[in-house]
DNA sequence: GTCTATAGAAGGATAGAC
DNA sequence: GTCTATCCTTCTATAGAC
């Protein structure tokens, strides 16, 4: 199917997705959108109204897509360990598939943080890390771990994942003046975050 | 001395800096910046040209700021652990203190990563943390940590402090849910990532 | 140095023809 | 459904009086 074929929604669709990544919604321009997908202003309007209705529906695309990555992963019927290497290894090439989202999401959300209200309704991260500390409530229990702490746990594991994508521009930045390339530093995190976790929360 | 007695292209530089970090380089007007400043539009390009360079002024002043923050913390003569808990406190306390920075840095500098180069040249990184792994080769030799994989822990040590601000809203609205303050936890974390840093690197 | 007034450009949104 | 033309508002930036 040719970008031709596609229904003209969809193309404005994806092409507001682009733009809004890349320049946030403060910066981006109804024409840069339209030029994208190949038509007019004027058609934008006619199918979504307002910029502020594209916006949204992108956003709540993105995010939702970005916050069910995190779940599924801590359903499997895997040991901790197990868990932990199978998040990185899954989380990051994610990221590695679509780096800007980080930055995006972050930025746009301390902007408007009700924006984020609606989409937690649906995610139940309670559950996901009561069942989690419950799963592995005896090797997490040996290792001080409590229930009480379990947010600064995952908060602990996300942030390894996710900011340096956030930070990509500083990083890259301070990399290059050691002549690491950014992609090799993702590469190896997979396995440095993982195994650093481990020995913080196992030994 | 009363907001009144300070120089105008002071008083400017604050409003500025208030409205940057609030609503970023895009969102930005300078009516807003005018407003908050108490004086008018035209006063803005009579003591800074154009918003860009308003902009930038402001931008390097508080990204320098961020960066001098990190190498102190390093130089201070300390056991690796003792280093470890000085600069969780130490940065944490400080992003209490400027909450929004991280959002605003982070975004700032993806949508135009040019800006951090030159501050980079000012900062090095490189030298910081090969003194911090020679001043402690054995320590880390002994946990597997090597020079290679510094700037995977540094960043680690980063990402740890630093995330939780720049991803404040949905974290704020996580833990609302379990019914943990998000100034709570950041206390809480000061602890937290330091031990969690030296379980990692020390056993 | 500080103000008012306004130029000039750009952006979001709509009208109306096809 | 799609286009061109245009309206209206907002924004940066400047001119010019005091």
């Amino acid at each position: 199917m040719s970008e031709n074929d596609k229904l003209t929604e969809e193309r404005i669709f994806e092409a507001a997705t682009d733009v809004f990544v890349d320049k946030g919604m403060d910066g981006a321009r109804m024409q840069d959108i339209a030029s994208h997908a190949g038509i007019n202003k004027a058609l934008l309007h006619y199918y979504f109204r307002t910029k502020d209705q594209l916006f949204n529906a992108v956003f709540e695309m993105i995010a939702g897509r970005m916050l069910k990555k995190f779940a599924p992963v801590f359903d499997e019927n895997l040991s901790l360990e197990a868990k932990i290497r199978f998040f990185f290894k899954e989380h990051i090439a994610f990221l590695q598939e679509n780096p800007k989202l980080p930055g995006f999401i972050l930025n746009e959300i301390s902007r408007n943080p009700a924006r984020i209200k609606k989409l937690l309704k649906k995610v139940h991260f309670e559950s996901l890390w009561k069942n989690l500390y419950e799963q592995h409530k005896t090797e997490l229990g040996k290792y001080n771990i409590t229930e009480a702490t379990m947010p600064q746990l995952i908060i602990s594991i996300v942030s390894l994942s996710v900011f340096p994508f956030a930070a990509r521009g500083i990083i890259e930045g301070i990399l290059e003046k050691v002549g690491i390339d950014f992609d090799e530093f993702i590469e190896e995190r997979k396995n440095f975050a993982a195994e650093f976790v481990i020995k913080a929360i196992t030994r």
